[in-house]
Order: structure tokens, then sequence, then C-alpha cells
DNA sequence: ATGCCACCCTGGGAGC
DNA sequence: TGCTCCCAGGGTGGCA
């Protein structure tokens, strides 16, 4: 389930692989005009940049046409991976399986980026540039990055204190900050020792959830991300956090800070696991 | 406006 | 072995 750590791990391998190519054609799979729309405005629009806000991929591209910039914007969902692969393999039999394939880019080195999504969660779209919420809702009121300083404890503490909603809803609502998905919110409730359903969380242990969202975030960065189920690199390795999770996918084990056997349960709707004995509503 | 929940989609694991 | 059932989850839209 790719969140920040893994969105931003991808970034890192696809940018140094496409900016500067040109798209010189494409091919996709029928697919819901909501999911992926508007391939084809891309073709004879080059890669500016690669960038990220929260989950999303952002790919600036100049042209097609001149003074007619483009970007695409690509969201992974739950199972999407992206490979370059070369143009003599465009069904990408080389290490990763042609099913599930759903759009590919030709680009003017021969090379094909393409984009595979077994359930079909992610989007890929081409808009005008910065015409966010066309691409999807949520990109448009995104707040703000947890790994740089425009995630304020400020603004994090206010956003909590002004709802009722659980703590951990408030973190997958990508409004309040972006990125984190429910690997990490559990990871980060369970580092700052907030039950995963308290209600009302004051300035203190906010604080505390503040730094968690940090340090969690940058050490899976350092990883590139946790390989749980589908997800993997560009280059078709595992992230390789998945070691370091303390909470995620180990309900029934012992709690790794007080040794209290860490319970499964749902909340915001969302599989939960967290240890009743260190962490309080 | 806010919070909650069904829905989308399919591979894979559990259960029989 | 082979079948069926159910779960995983990010974002969206509809509801109270």
């Amino acid at each position: 389930m790719p969140e920040l750590p893994e969105v931003e791990s991808v970034r890192r391998q696809l940018a140094p692989l496409v900016v500067g190519r040109t798209v010189v054609a494409t091919a996709r799979d029928p697919y819901p005009a909501r999911r992926i729309g508007d391939v084809d405005r891309a073709v004879g629009g080059r890669i500016v940049s690669v960038g990220r806000r929260g989950k999303f991929l952002l790919l600036p591209l100049e042209g097609p046409r001149p003074a007619h910039p483009s970007e695409l914007v690509i969201h992974l969902g739950m199972s999407g991976i992206l490979r370059v692969l070369d143009g003599d393999d465009p069904l990408g039999r080389i290490g990763m399986p042609g099913t599930h394939v759903r759009v590919r880019l030709v680009l003017d080195d021969g090379r094909v980026l393409v984009l595979r999504d077994a359930r079909r969660f992610g989007r890929l779209t081409v808009i005008d540039p910065g015409d966010h919420a066309r691409a999807a809702p949520a990109l448009a009121t995104l707040g703000p990055e947890p790994l740089t300083d425009d995630f304020s404890l400020e603004g994090f503490a206010r956003g909590l204190a002004g709802s009722r909603a659980s703590v951990k809803a408030r973190l997958l609502d990508q409004r309040l900050v972006a990125g984190v998905g429910n690997i990490y919110a559990d990871e980060s409730l369970w580092r700052a020792r907030i039950h995963p359903d308290a209600r009302r969380v004051g300035r203190e242990r906010a604080a505390r959830l503040h730094a968690a969202v940090r340090e969690v975030l940058a050490a899976a960065v350092e990883r590139e991300g946790t390989s749980f189920r589908d997800y993997q690199l560009v280059n078709g390795q595992s992230g390789r956090y998945l070691t370091e999770l303390d909470v995620y996918g180990r309900a029934g084990l012992p709690c790794r800070r007080c040794g209290a056997t860490l319970r499964a349960s749902v909340v915001a709707q969302r599989g939960t696991t967290h240890c009743a004995a260190c962490q309080r509503r």
C-alpha cells in the first residue's frame, strides 16, 4: 500500500529515468475515466521533473504543443507499480508479469513507462498544470508535507483539537497532513503512545504525535518503504522497512515496548493494531 | 459543515 | 485438490 515513503522512493528512482524524455506514444486498458483519463494528451510532452505531494506523483510536462504545458498525475492506489522497461519488452515480461499492465507511455529513448495495477485503485491522468481538483479532489485539498517545515506543530495541534473524530481518522484524512496511510498511522500512534480511537488529543500528545509522524516517515523513506504485499520499487526491489514495523501486521505478537499482546481492531473503517497497555485514550 | 460508511476491485488466504 | 467466502485498502460520494 504505497504511502508517502513508498511514493517518495518511487519518485527518487523514477526521476533519473524519465526526466528530459518526451512521451511519443501511449497505450491503455479500457478503464473508468475517473481513474485513467486523458493519457493521449501526454504525447509530445517532455517530462520536466518528477515531484510528489502526499501520495501523488506530479510530472510537469513541457508541451505537447509549444506554450501549452501540461501535468501528468499518478496515484498508485493500493497495488500500483511503475517500471521503466526496454522497448523490446513492451509487455513487461522482464521482471514483471504482463498481466494487469494498465497504461504504457512510450518514451523517445525507446523505453516504456509502465503502470501495473492489479486492483485498479490507481489513477493516472494528464491535466492543465496545477488543475489538481480535476485530477483528484483530494490532491487539491492536501495538507502540509510532513517532512518539511510546512508541517507545523501549531497547525497540527489546532487541527486535532478542532475535531471529534478519532485521531487515526484524522491522520488518514489527507487534509491535516499529507501522505500518511494505514501502516504509518498505526506506527506513528504506537510511537506516540496514543490510542488510535482517542478523540481528545491535547497539546502534549499532539506534540508527541507530530514528532512520531516525522520520525516514522523519515525512517521508512530511509529504508525505501515497506513491502508488505504488492509494493515494489521501480527497479523491482522491495522496500526494507517491513522488519522495522512495531505494530502493523503484528497483532497477537508482543509489544516491543511493554511485552503486552498487540490487539487487532477496526478504527476509521481500517484494520488497526495497537497496544492496549501502552497506548492510552 | 462534519463524521460515518458503502463502494470500487481483485489476488490471496482461510475454511470447508 | 478445488471450491467458496472474505478481507485488504485510498479516495469518493452519499447519507444523517
